[in-house]
RNA sequence: GGGCCUGUAGCUCAGAUGGUUAGAGCGCACGCCUGAUAAGCGUGAGGUCAGUAGUUCAAUUCUACUCAGGCCCA
């Protein structure tokens, strides 16, 4: 027996079944083991961050992730699917910060590095052991990936990898400290690499000052543009464009100015111009600095060219501090200015700048409180000595910030370590065009511009809790780089006072992170190498998975190889410069080859209003609130279908309410409405497969139908194109298994008897459906594999234990032409039953003749479909005509994409001439296939392939028209006709009692009729009729005292019904 | 300021290699059908295909610009 559903199915009860079902039977280590491992498919996970919080975005990627996966499973690949966790870095450490109460960096050296690192591993290790959160929601969202063997990127076999990867850099000379300016963030007290720049874009209001500079030999002073007044204290020199145009100003109140001419918007009041000169002529003035507080040993304090200067905004004279601002820095090694940072790396003045000694530059928020930068200081103080042409806070723009602690960076100079990614630029270019990106746009535009605009990896970070960088240096600033842990074993630590041989530690002991790296040294002819403190970007981590989750190449060197590079990835379009990134980089540099062959970008979920989820508005979504209101697979279903993974989606419940009752309704109502019959006749599948093609039309259309579905679902999912595949299988079991295929065929199956027919109609619907959930399961793997195994542990057909082990069908079975026939009888039908509608002509009420005109091509089709059409609209005969009969009236129109080719200027006049032709004209043209007209004064043949033929009406009928499809309908009605119509109406009664009355399907009856004599009259002549479909043994006049009664009025007629039970 | 994407019915989305009648679902109104269906079908209302200019016999589709939204960057 196949089971049978309630009409209250509940999905999420379901999935729970299934879940345990997965996980009693080990169907996901099946669905690897089982494949063949020559045929490998490789997947790499990018690992979260193991304290965020999954939102519904993380639904969306995983789902994603999952069906691609699971499809290939089910295409024969075998799919590894490792999960990772990413744990060094920032994240951690203000996580950490904010639970031991720390505010500032210096906090963490008192409590001490070893204690801190500790404490951050143990963190880490609470995330992923955590029973809610991130493995809650894999496991309940049917997320297979293997969570028992993670990567952990804070292991040591993991940084090892990381290690040697960086040793191999080393060799090939990538790898070099430089003085550089780079954004830091004052708060954490360390350098951001340029992706990690691109994480913390935030739109503020910055100062936006005009400050005046005193020209030392003349009376003037030189307009310069500021958004950081903090900079001012450390200005050494003014830069203006040789060939920008400037002029001299006489302005009322602030005396002689000089601007750029392009720029003179910026002066609201009255001034005059007294000069008009190039940069060039300002270049090398000499004007009076505006603080002296760090003494210089260089010329300083005048005018400069400088390429970057533009007239955009501002004043068009850009003021020089050579430690904070990349230009700055450039210009001033080429002018040998001095170099002036009285700040230190927390952003804070040095002791030198005596009024403002140890203050913040910029206003930093810290834990517990917010502490103000200098900027308004400054100012005033500059306004005091008249050095203020205009200030104000209204600098609207976009600036970066810190991705973690949200406050600004500064841009600051600073020795770092950097990884020659420019080097190698041409090379990550030229791969790049070989990786499939789903959209294209963003790999070719977005990435590919960021490519072409590389920088130099700025790889060192000032922290704790990650990857040390393997380098140590001698007093000559020689390096020594570790690419092992066996390498590190030629070192020795100090223990009290004596030199130990790390070799000699305890294997515990070793452990490459902080501090315990540091207090390793080496000794390589008689010069001692200490640690340079540094650790590397996290982001370095998760770029080394392809080959330090396998810890390669100290181990596992064949499976690295058979799974490099990825055949698959898929996150975030926020990691296009993040995890995209560094993949790409990595294997570029260590490899030369690209990480990945297709990722799927997706984009973000927002909310029903096009807002970004954010907890302050209160719009997230919590996708475990969804799994318990409308289950995992209405869900995924939903995102996956809603719209392409790379466009933004509007997130709305409503549209999973939809899904849950158009998609998988229809598909469990089918699945009942086979179960329903199947269970009476007792079909389990065991007779012998009809061959297709002894099957009735109706079933070798499904067939062909959904081998044809099958066809198009493979091709889409090879492209990546999961949103069209999965619309694709909706649309199929909605509108031609469901409400055309199961309709027409209903009949087959309340039929008593068993035979060929009856069979055939069990056989294909069982394969459409056991078909259907197998290509379901990808996207929906809970609700498919409740009807996969119903389906197969009956019938025995598969010899899988889960959907996920079975493999999707190879199509094999095509017939286009029947599939177009039906689509013209589906046609016909729709264009009947719209007549009938307009024309309030029930269905259930026969009508005598109708007639259709269509073109030749199509008329084999109508013959061959008259039963299906005619037993859809309930009329005895269906007429096809021919061209010249007399009753249709023909109108052509013109075939715009013909005829625009071959008559261009002429088009217009001669669709005019086309529409005017008479029915004789058309006749002509059809018959002869040519016909001359007179257009515009010159002649022009037509043939018939330059028009269309429309046959709009038939005299005398009620008639509807589509796509060269006419219908016409006869509506007279006789005595018969009338009184079958009434026995339908009988039929239609009798059958809603019995469902009332809770009979059986097959329970057989005897009704019992009284009423109006013309109405029994009508049921008597169509007793025979009425009783096969009632399934009653008689249809007896007059009333019972026993059984179920019910009155009805039919048209005018009243009557009163007893039925009962046999 | 630059790059990329988006703008089609009240809402969510299709689609059109440029062709004269631009579709679906939801929602609304009316009707129909139903012994699988809390479903389905039909009809109706609802669109300057964001705007302007250009190319073209023909533009909602191509081009340029503008506007609005999103993402990324400086």
């Amino acid at each position: 027996m196949f089971k049978q559903f309630d009409e209250k199915i509940s999905y999420p009860k379901i999935e729970e079944e299934i879940l345990k079902f997965w996980k009693e039977n080990n169907i996901f280590e099946k669905s690897i083991s089982t494949r063949d491992e020559k045929k490998s498919f490789t997947f790499y996970e990018g690992p979260p961050t193991v304290n965020g919080r999954p939102g519904i975005h993380h639904v969306m990627a995983r789902a994603l992730k999952d069906l691609v996966c699971r499809y290939k499973t089910m295409t024969g690949y075998q799919v590894h699917r490792k999960a990772g966790w990413d744990t060094h870095g920032l994240p951690i450490e203000i996580a950490l910060e904010k639970q031991l109460g720390f505010n500032q960096k210096s906090d963490i050296e008192k409590y001490g590095v070893a204690a801190f690192n500790q404490k951050a591993k143990d963190l880490v290790y609470d995330h992923i052991e955590m029973k809610e959160g991130w493995q809650t929601l894999t496991e309940r969202m049917g997320y297979w990936i293997n969570l028992d063997e993670a990567y952990i990127t804070c292991t040591n076999n993991y940084i090892e990898s990381i290690w040697w990867s960086l040793s191999e850099l080393y060799k090939k000379g990538l790898i070099y400290k430089g003085f550089k300016i780079v954004p830091q963030c004052p708060h954490c007290e360390t350098p951001l690499s340029s992706h990690e720049l691109a994480l913390g874009y935030d739109d503020v209001n910055d100062p936006n000052v005009y400050v005046k500079f005193k020209l030392k030999d003349e009376d003037a002073s030189i307009l310069v543009w500021t958004t950081t007044p903090w900079t001012l204290i450390s200005n050494v020199a003014l830069a203006v464009g040789p060939e920008i145009e400037y002029v001299k100003i006489k302005h009322e109140k602030h005396g002689v100015m000089y601007l750029a001419k392009a720029r003179l918007s910026v002066i609201k009041e009255e001034y005059e111009i007294l000069a008009e000169l190039k940069g060039s002529d300002l270049l090398d003035k000499n004007y009076e600095p505006l603080y002296s507080f760090v003494p210089v040993d260089k010329r300083a304090w005048y005018v400069i060219p400088g390429s970057f200067v533009s007239t955009e905004d501002g004043s068009g004279v850009v003021h020089i501090a050579p430690a904070f601002g990349a230009d700055d820095y450039e210009v001033s090694k080429k002018f040998d200015l001095p170099f002036v940072q009285p700040v230190t790396k927390s952003g804070r003045f040095t002791d030198q700048v005596t009024p403002f000694a140890g203050r913040l530059v910029k206003t930093i928020q810290f834990q517990t409180h917010e502490e103000k930068g200098v900027d308004p200081d400054v100012l005033r103080d500059l306004k005091e000595r008249g050095l203020i042409y205009r200030a104000g806070n209204d600098y609207k723009h976009s600036y970066p910030h810190c991705w973690r602690c949200d406050n600004p960076l500064i841009y600051y100079a600073r020795d770092s370590w950097y990884i020659r990614t420019t080097e190698i630029a041409s090379k990550m270019i030229e791969l790049n065009k070989k990786i499939n990106w789903c959209p294209p746009e963003v790999g070719a535009g977005r990435f590919g511009n960021w490519l072409e605009e590389n920088k130099d990896w700025s790889l060192s970070r000032d922290r704790y809790w990650g990857t040390p960088l393997p380098i140590w240096l001698n007093e000559d600033g020689e390096m020594h780089v570790v690419g092992s842990i066996a390498d590190l074993k030629e070192g020795f630590v100090e223990r009290d006072g004596k030199r130990v041989s790390v070799e000699d530690l305890p294997a515990e002991e070793i452990d490459l992170h902080k501090p315990f790296v540091d207090g390793v040294k080496f000794e390589k002819d008689g010069k001692i190498f200490t640690r340079t403190p540094e650790l590397i970007d996290v982001w370095y981590d998760s770029g080394s998975m392809p080959f330090a989750q396998w810890h390669y190449p100290f181990e596992n060197k064949e499976i690295f190889e058979a799974n490099f590079p990825s055949d698959f990835i898929c996150e975030g379009i926020d990691q296009t410069r993040g995890w995209f990134y560094t993949l790409h980089a990595i294997s570029t540099m260590v490899f030369g080859s690209v990480a990945y062959k297709n990722l799927i970008v997706n984009e973000l979920i927002l909310d029903k209003n096009a807002q970004k989820m954010s907890k302050s508005k209160g719009n997230v979504v919590d996708p475990f609130l969804m799994f318990d209101k409308y289950g995992v697979d209405a869900t995924r279903w939903y995102l996956v279908t809603t719209s392409p993974p790379w466009k933004p989606t509007l997130f709305d419940e409503d549209g999973i309410t939809e899904v849950q009752r158009k998609y998988f309704g229809t598909l469990v109502n089918t699945y009942n409405f086979f179960v329903l019959y199947a269970n009476i006749d007792k079909f389990d599948f065991s007779e012998a497969e009809i061959p297709y093609e002894e099957r009735p039309e109706i079933d070798r259309w499904i067939i062909s139908k959904l081998h044809s579905v099958v066809k198009e679902y493979r091709e889409l999912m090879e492209n990546y194109d999961v949103t069209k595949a999965a619309r694709a299988v909706s649309s199929f079991t909605i509108d031609q298994l469901s409400n055309w295929y199961v309709r027409r065929s209903r009949r087959r199956f309340w039929k008593s008897e068993v035979n060929k027919n009856k069979l055939s109609a069990y056989q294909t619907l069982f394969e459409c459906l056991l078909t259907v959930s197998k290509l379901t399961a990808p996207f929906a793997p809970f609700i498919s594999e409740e009807l996969y195994l119903n389906l197969n542990n009956v019938a025995k057909k598969d010899e899988h234990e889960s959907v996920h082990l079975a493999l999707i069908p190879d199509a094999t079975y095509f017939d286009a032409e029947l599939e177009a026939k039906m689509d013209v009888a589906q046609r016909v039908v729709s264009l009947t039953r719209a007549i009938r509608a307009k024309h309030n002509l029930k269905v259930r009420q026969p009508l005598l003749k109708m007639m259709v005109a269509v073109d030749k091509s199509k008329r084999e089709a109508l013959q061959k479909m008259e039963d299906v059409i005619l037993e859809e609209v309930n009329i005895k005969e269906l007429i096809v005509l021919e061209d010249d009969s007399s009753i249709v009236n023909k109108s052509a129109k013109a075939n715009f994409k013909v005829i625009g080719k071959k008559y261009g200027r002429l088009v217009k006049s001669l669709a005019n001439a086309i529409k005017d032709l008479d029915k004789a004209a058309i006749v002509e043209l059809v018959k002869n296939n040519e016909y001359e007209l007179l257009v515009d004064g010159e002649k022009v043949k037509i043939t018939s392939e330059d028009v269309e033929i429309i046959s709009h009406e038939i005299e005398g009928w009620l008639v509807e028209t589509e796509e060269g499809v006419t219908v016409a309908v006869d509506t007279e009605l006789n005595e018969d006709l009338i009184a079958e119509g009434y026995a339908r109406e009988f039929v239609n009664r009798v059958q809603n009692m019995r469902k009332d009355a809770g009979f059986d399907v097959i329970d057989r009856i005897k009704v019992f009729i009284s009423g109006d004599e013309k109405l029994i009259t009508f049921v008597n002549q169509f007793n025979d009729y009425i009783a096969n479909e009632v399934l009653a043994d008689q249809i007896i006049p007059g009333e019972s005292a026993e059984g179920f009664k019910q009155e009805f009025k039919i048209a005018d007629y009243n009557c009163t019904i007893t039925v009962s039970k046999l």
